[in-house]
RNA sequence: CGGGGAGUAGCGCAGCCUGGUAGCGCAUCUGCUUUGGGAGCAGAGGGUCGCUGGUUCGAAUCCAGUCUCCCCGACCA
């Protein structure tokens, strides 16, 4: 992509309502506008990391065996009466009236819905375990949306469902998500601590949520600090197998955020004890039968008799998690994003726009790369060097090509690595072999 | 919803107390000079001062109402 035709406004300055990093440098960075409280249009630059995160979101949903379809965001007010909830959720659920009077809502969450899809297609116990997924935008009406993305109204979540036959089954469910999103959260080049959670009135210890640690986490979070290091399961991890040990293994170590730590635990771990803030970035809850009875998802077990199923959903927020990744990983300069969901690999900045043989060298470049499978972003935009270095720290990409007439003249361009600032002078060939790959 | 703050040019702000027909920096446009880490000079465009009503000869400024946004708290991916 050609900077200079590319839709990228960025801002020198900060707009005042920003307070925290990501949601400054986003708007600096011309990734996303503010259209109203809580409510943000995505520009191409943050479209583009979107879309990334999700793409890894998927890759692991469907790794995991969980399967991607797609519920509507608008739901009926009918469906979430039968699960008693419609009058439980409160004003944060937005709701709607349609032409001819009826009362629709824009979802906060899809429990009922899927519960509804299930119990109307799954008949017997021989369908089970299903473990499904969709990837839709949410709408929850905050009493206090704040934070750009990191606490908006509208906000796009992954959120899966389990369906097992008994609690053996769904506990199988459980790990396999609980296992997913540790991988999930390494690959965005997060470390997320899963974190006993508020199980509700089923109990049991078969809630966690998910947090990264962050300086401006909204929660304290205390965990052993063994987990900063603890093993993420690799690509090879078998999901049909038994994946009790794995989630043992990160369960049987202490982490609580401040509701539920224990300040006992202070004394007991000493130093090896963590202290920091957290981002909820995900949370797996079972719920057994709380919507399945009262909805009546049932499917007739080997006996003949009915069974209501057991569920569990377990949830990631997408926008939110853009946001938390620059929370964990930036600089005074701008974001340094990991490469995994870096809008582009490699920024060309052309130092002298006005001299043909500089430009050319960058148009080759650009081509070369292009050709080799690289995303690029060419700074060909005829600004001061200073601009161009500015905006290119700001938007973070993991790598920097600067083309000069005064390396082009012994052969030689830099290229710079945003988050070590690392930088080097290197041939022509040798700059295009270490930029792709 | 309780408490606090703010709406004046795309962004950041001054002006308001003490009414007199709107200003600064950045950005934008034109020209020239520039270009190795947010350039210089000269010129230009852009605002029903959130909205409605009131007071007044006259309102960005005073009064009333209203909408929106932000911050602190309880809730959440």
């Amino acid at each position: 992509m050609r900077l200079s035709t590319y839709f990228m406004p960025t801002l020198k300055e900060t707009p005042a309502e920003a307070q925290i990093a990501s949601h400054r440098m986003m708007l600096r960075a011309g990734m996303i506008r503010q259209m109203s409280a809580g409510i943000y249009a995505w520009l191409p630059l943050g479209l583009r990391v979107l879309k990334k995160v999700e793409a890894i979101v998927r890759e692991e949903q469907d790794r995991a065996g969980c399967q991607e379809f797609l519920m509507p965001t608008i739901q009926s007010a009918d469906l979430w009466r039968e699960s008693g909830r419609y009058d439980a959720y409160g004003p944060e659920m937005l709701r709607i009236v349609d032409r001819h009077e009826r009362e629709m809502l824009f979802g906060p969450t899809n429990e009922e819905m899927i519960t509804a899809i299930f119990r109307d297609e799954v008949r017997s116990y021989r369908d089970l375990p299903k473990l499904l997924y969709h990837i839709q935008w949410k709408f929850r009406d905050e009493i206090r949306p704040r934070f750009g993305l990191m606490r908006g109204r509208e906000f796009l979540m992954k959120d899966s469902y389990s369906f097992d036959v008994d609690f053996d089954g769904a506990r199988k469910s459980y790990n396999k998500m609980f296992v997913a999103y540790l991988r999930t959260f390494a690959r965005l080049g997060l470390r997320a601590i899963p974190m006993k959670a508020e199980s509700g009135p089923i109990g049991g210890d078969m809630s966690h949520e998910f947090l990264v640690l962050a300086d401006t986490g909204e929660s304290a979070v205390f965990c052993h600090k063994d987990l900063l290091e603890m093993p993420i399961p690799g690509d090879d991890v078998d999901y049909g197998g038994d994946l009790q040990p794995i989630v043992d293994q990160w369960t049987s170590v202490y982490a609580a955020t401040d509701e539920k730590h224990d300040p006992a635990m202070e004394t007991e771990l000493g130093d090896a004890l963590v202290a920091a803030r957290g981002i909820e970035v995900g949370h797996i809850f079972y719920f057994g039968t709380k919507y399945s009875k009262p909805m009546n998802a049932i499917v007739a077990g080997p006996d003949g008799k009915d069974i209501p199923v057991e569920m569990g959903s377990y949830g990631i927020g997408v926008s939110r998690l853009v946001a938390g990744i620059i929370e964990a990983s930036h600089d005074d300069a701008g974001i340094i994003w990991p490469d995994s969901v870096a809008p582009f690999r490699v920024g060309i900045i052309n130092l002298k726009a006005d001299d043909a043989n500089c430009a050319s060298m960058c148009d080759t470049f650009y081509g070369n790369l292009r050709n080799a499978g690289v995303e690029v972003l060419y700074d060909d935009r005829d600004a001061r060097a200073g601009v161009k270095f500015a905006d290119m720290d700001l938007i973070g990409l993991p790598w920097q090509l600067v083309v000069g007439p005064r390396g082009l003249k012994n052969g030689l361009v830099e290229i710079k690595n945003r988050a070590t600032g690392a930088r080097s002078e290197v041939t022509l060939e040798s700059a295009m072999s270490n930029l792709v790959g």
